[in-house]
DNA sequence: ATATTTCTGTTGCAAAAGTCACATATTATG
DNA sequence: CATAATATGTGACTTTTGCAACAGAAATAT
């Protein structure tokens, strides 16, 4: 999703030379950051993949965003509440660029380049992020786990070009991330592959429809 | 939400000394757009509120995102499929303004001091649009309709600084912003009501914990 | 290579949520 | 002001979903 061919790894390679900037790398399952009231950071993933994750008091896990390669993350971007932990983690090895936004909107020195090429596709990133919580949200407002899951798959089809694909999450992540029971979408699955709408071996999916 | 102090009524004073923008009125439940796969419109919300609405295939209707004052929206944001419809409806008069995203980004002429106030703001309202839809995806997330009143409550409560507001919305929207069956919604608002942590006087709400 | 942890798959049961149908209240409209 | 349209409120019933518990498979660590 986020990773656009015409930004391509401008941003990567362009961020070494900005002085301001504290770029860090982070192994598979490490917490790359906590989301904390009245701090500012910005953060964009320069590589890998994370996740958004929210533990609720009941012990529910929930996925809130999954970010890919230039995603944006950060509290720039959240409202947050005391009453929910959010922390980001990564789903494989990590770089992640921390800054504030202070730190971006300020010139840091005259002629940056790493600010240059910021300012240049930062409004493509956001629009893309922005486009991406609304997809989720579109997929959260599906009213049955049956109609999360088709619309889950449709996406993924769509982006993959083939009605044949491996799952990019485990199937527990899965649940998390479309805000459903994990057995109660086991069953569902069960149903569709009854039902001849979808097939599934292992966490391959083929889409039977159409 | 969106509408910010700091911003004020900057863009709606300056909209009119741009050549290039296209500004309408619209009364009460007119339909300001329909999103349309690969057109690329760009609008914003001068003056009243509006909904996004969906509507599927089973005549559900869902409230995808609630607009007030200099609210951005269009397909700019949106990955339009064809197989919901996108309207956003008017809930009080409304003023409009319609651009393209090309339109935006293209200084239009030398000194235009419209475009010169957006660029200044932009980047305001659009962290102000991602942190509602994250919003959002919290309140979709919540497992429960319980836990998605509560939730909703206490955000309205946050915004009014009481915990006595009037509903701004129907109880029928709510139900649809909530993504639940509204006597669903109904039945769990009683039993709120006699588990004694919120009253409720028709659409007047009070929070009785803490 | 073996042990340990995590993930997948499945079930019976309980709880929550959706459906339908209708009465009443409230708000728009001619 | 009368009437229509829309919103609120409620109850009986059905369906969906969540919960808890467990067995086997797969992945990870030792």
């Amino acid at each position: 999703m986020a990773d656009n061919l015409s930004i391509d790894n401008f941003i990567y390679n362009f961020s070494s030379r900005c002085s301001k900037v504290q770029k860090k790398n982070f192994n598979k399952n490490q917490i790359i950051t906590t989301y904390i009231k009245n701090r500012n950071q910005f953060c964009i993933l320069l590589d890998g993949k994370a996740d958004l994750v929210r533990y609720d008091l009941n012990g529910n896990r929930t996925i809130v965003e999954h970010f890919s390669k230039n995603a944006l993350f950060g509290e720039v971007f959240y409202k947050v509440t005391t009453n929910n932990e959010l922390l980001v983690e990564a789903k494989s090895n990590c770089t992640v660029l921390f800054y504030t936004y202070a730190q971006l909107k300020e010139p840091c020195t005259k002629n940056c380049p790493f600010h240059a090429i910021l300012e240049e596709y930062l409004p493509e990133l956001i629009l893309n992020k922005i486009t991406e919580l609304n997809t989720r949200i579109e997929l959260l407002t599906q009213r049955t786990t049956r109609d999360k899951l088709l619309m889950y798959f449709s996406l993924i089809s769509t982006r993959k070009l083939s009605k044949t694909f491996e799952l990019p999450l485990s199937l527990t992540d899965l649940a998390d991330y479309l805000n459903v029971d994990r057995s109660a979408m086991m069953r569902e699955l069960k149903l569709l592959k009854e039902d001849k709408l979808v097939d599934k071996i292992g966490n391959r999916i083929i889409l039977l429809y159409e």
